[in-house]
Order: C-alpha cells, then structure tokens, then sequence
DNA sequence: CGCATGCTTGAATTTAATCAACCCTAGTGG
DNA sequence: CCACTAGGGTTGATTAAATTCAAGCATGCG
C-alpha cells in the first residue's frame, strides 16, 4: 500500500449489546459508537482489506478510489455527513477511503450490523434500498464516462455537488467543492487541465462565479442543468430557488 | 419510448403457493416457471417502466441499455444464461433489456420473489453476494470508462467474455460474441470503427484470430491479458489452459 | 441473384491529454 | 506582521487518440 498514514492503531471497539429498543434507521445503529477523528490526507482503509467494519460519516467529506496497475487513481465517489460506507461489500473492501478535509465517523463491526439487520426486519428495505441507490449512482456514473464530454461532465457534477448541498437549486446557490481539482478531474475521468479549463469557461460565460478554491456561486442554474446533458424537460419552473425535495423516481 | 416490439401482450402469470420444499437457489426459485421467448431485437422491459417482474436468462443473451437525451446509447452490461435481472431494482427498471439472439426467460412477480426471500433466510446471503457481484462490476466498468485506452478496453472486454465462457482461458481459446460491434462499441465507450480497427491490430498481431462475425480464437491469452490493464501478477502459470474457478475475493 | 445490414478501412477533424510555464494563496517561519 | 515558499490551480502550445465522415467490402437473407 502506498499510503503512510492511517488509523489501525485506534482500539478495537467491540459492539456487544448496543440496543435496547428497535433501531428504527441505519444511522441508528451508529449512535451508540463513539466518534473518531480522521485529519485531512488520512485513511479510513485500503481497497483489498478485510472488511471488518461499516462506517457512518457524521462531518466531513471522503474520497473513494482505486488505484490501477500504473499507479493512476479512479475516483468512484465521495462521502459526505449522513452517510454510511461499506453495506455493499463481501469480505474485502473494493476500494480505499481517505478524508478530504478533517472527518468524524462512527465505526460499527460488521457482524455486529448484519446481526441488527437479522434482528430487525425494519431495518432490511432500507438496506436494500442503500444498495439500490448505489446501484444507481454506479449506472448514472457510466452513463457520464461513457458518453459525456468534458463540459457535460463538469456541469453533472456540479449540479451533484448542488443536490446534495443545500438542497436549494436555483441562480445564486453556494456549492461547496472540498475536493481539489484533482480530486473532480479522477472522478469525472479527465485531468486536473480539463477541469480547470471547463469550470474556466463557465465562469466567462456568466453560469459560475468562482468563491476562492472550495466554492463556486451558480449564476445560471438552468443553463448548467441544460449543459448537464441529463434530460429533465421541467426546466422552466425550477430555474429559480425552489427546494429539491426527496430523489423523485 | 422508442422501441415498438415487446413482449407486453404475454398474459400475466401469478406466482401463487409455488414451493413445497425450501428452495436452495435464486434460480431455483423460477424453476417452476413457465419458459417464454423472445426474438432477437425484442424487448423484455423498458428502463422507466414499473418493476413488475424479475428474469431468470434460461438460454440466449440480452443487453441491458440505457438510452440519454441526445439518443445516444449505453449499454451497462449484457446478461447471458443463467443470470437473473431485476435484483436491485426499486420501483422501476433502471434500464431496458432487449434480446441480441432468441431468448428463453422465465419470469417471476417481484412480490413473489420477495415473498420467498422473507420466507427463506437462507436465500438472503445469495441476494446479497448477487448485489455486491453487481456492485463490484459496475465499479470496473468505472475503471475501464475512466483510465482505460481502446486497446485495454477491447482487451478487458474480450477476457470478460473468455471467463464466462467456457470458464477455459489459455491459447486456443474460443470466444462466442452474440452481440454486434455496436453492442460492443456501446459498452466499451468507443465508437464502432474503434472496436473494428483494435480488433483487426490485434488479429494482425497475432493475438486474435478471427472466426466468422460472431466468435474469435485467442491465440496468445497472456498478451491479451498483459494488455487488458489489469495487474494480475501470477501470469505465467495460468498463460496455458486452465479452468478458471470460482472468481476469486 | 441482389439487396440490406453489419463490418472494415482510410482520411480529415476534433477533443482532451500532455508538456510547460506561470500565478495565486494559504500556511510557515523568521 | 510580513515575506517566503510549496502546493494547488490556471493558462497556453503542442500532440495524440479517438471520433467523424466517407467509401468500400462481406455476409446473410429474401
């Protein structure tokens, strides 16, 4: 493994007993857990691992990757506050994970969370439904390498980014980018020029307004949703603020 | 939608008090189905359309696709005999299957299926490993979208062939490829032409010989692994024939 | 046999990658 | 507190890879 930095040395928590009533979300199963730190650059664990243990980010963003045969770095996802990483997973991780920024997260043992789901039947569409919607993420990501170019890519991104921010969508919204431009360009398959070159030309033609390095304004939200690439024929409506409500489908 | 053939008019099964015994298999679940077929170039169901039913491929291949906003296509994967569609599903279909060859399917209500999922612990494991297979494959397709050359991808495509073939890989080797160089193209993220010239580079080295439209014969399984992109380090004992087990993790 | 479809091959074009230089800024230490 | 520095980011020129456009070839089916 390349990396130097991690957190194996943190004590083992075993996870014996945890409820007494019925836990009624995922995120329920972690609140008894304590939290751990994680410092920016710092990995939470490496692809090939045995899974031992689920994670739920409670602050803070992480990178999800691979690296290939000549050491480049595939990006398949970011993980933010809310959410829980590893539920689709056999014995080893297939990829690693390290904190963008400093990063809280609770740790749960993986037998400890696959006997909670045994114990409640409750608790199993969610996870299904977890999976589901990883499923879809993964088919929604091939869809932009396979076909999206480089100005497509960066504005799916960015409306991502916007999704799953505020929630507000509209002219003026805030998108914070904790990532580095690195970061975006090995998940959206381009390099870190590219990225720089698009956000650049977005920013000429009145649709971005960069705000320092981790953050752009969204002058034109309709505009960037038109170069999404993504058919949404509701454009009008929602072209000013309005409030993004649950994932339609 | 834009396709016009289908399946639609087939009369709905309802999948009532089916099992005596428990039943040891996903598959095992549509064995007292009827069989249906389809053409080649029908379809067994439209990506946006309600969930209705899973599909157990009895015999023959499909495409599962994606159709975005310009028209263009992508094809997320291709389903062979014995495979089941429909397990990460929500609501509705995330994509449209349609028959490259005849094809026999048996068909199974969802309600029905999850029915005997809540019925059989036993067979949750397997639902689950089948999600993570899903999961763990949409993720390489990721890499080879994001990093991946012409070159790497055809190669990377044509061992996926080669593993679920005859399960033989080595020299001699013969690879069934029911799908067109569209298909291929579609899945590949490469244009038509693309696949076309990286096959013929590879026949003419020597690497690949050509067997009618439908099927090559790999003449130097170690090369076309060296240049599919993927560091497996054990080349050199499995460069002869050798039967590829269960898919190692 | 003749057509249509799928496939191959070639030439020109385009997009993004690569190579290279420079800028900005956040963080460091004097 | 300010100057310096390193890393991240931007911009420009050139190159490479794959796409696009165009033509011709094979194969399978009526």
């Amino acid at each position: 493994m390349l990396q130097t930095k991690n957190i194996h040395h943190l004590k083992e928590v075993t996870n014996a007993a945890l409820f007494d009533g019925e836990p009624d979300s995922l995120q329920a199963l972690f609140k008894r857990q304590p939290i751990e730190h994680l410092a920016a650059g710092q990995s939470l664990f490496f692809e090939g691992d045995i899974a031992k243990h689920l994670f739920e980010v409670v602050e803070g963003s992480l990178r999800i990757f691979k690296i290939i045969s000549d050491g480049r770095r595939v990006i398949t996802g970011f993980l933010h506050a809310g959410d829980i990483v590893g539920v689709s997973l056999k014995n080893h991780y297939l990829y690693s994970a390290e904190a963008i920024v400093d990063v809280r997260v609770r740790r749960l043992v993986r037998k400890t969370f696959e006997a909670e789901i045994a114990r409640c039947p409750d608790l199993r569409p969610e996870v299904f439904s977890h999976l589901c919607d990883e499923m879809a993420a993964a088919q929604d990501q091939m869809v932009l390498l396979s076909c999206k170019n480089a100005e497509e890519r960066v504005c799916t991104f960015l409306r991502k980014q916007i999704k799953r921010g505020s929630g507000l969508q509209g002219n003026g919204v805030l998108v914070e980018l904790p990532m580095t431009r690195l970061d975006i360009a090995d998940y959206l398959g381009l390099t870190i020029e590219t990225v720089s070159r698009t956000m650049t030309k977005l920013t000429q033609r009145g649709i971005l307004c960069s705000v320092g390095r981790h953050a752009v304004q969204v002058m034109k939200y309709g505009v960037l949703a038109q170069l999404s690439g993504d058919d949404e024929y509701y454009s009008d409506e929602r072209a000013q603020i309005s409030y993004a409500g649950a994932n339609h489908h």
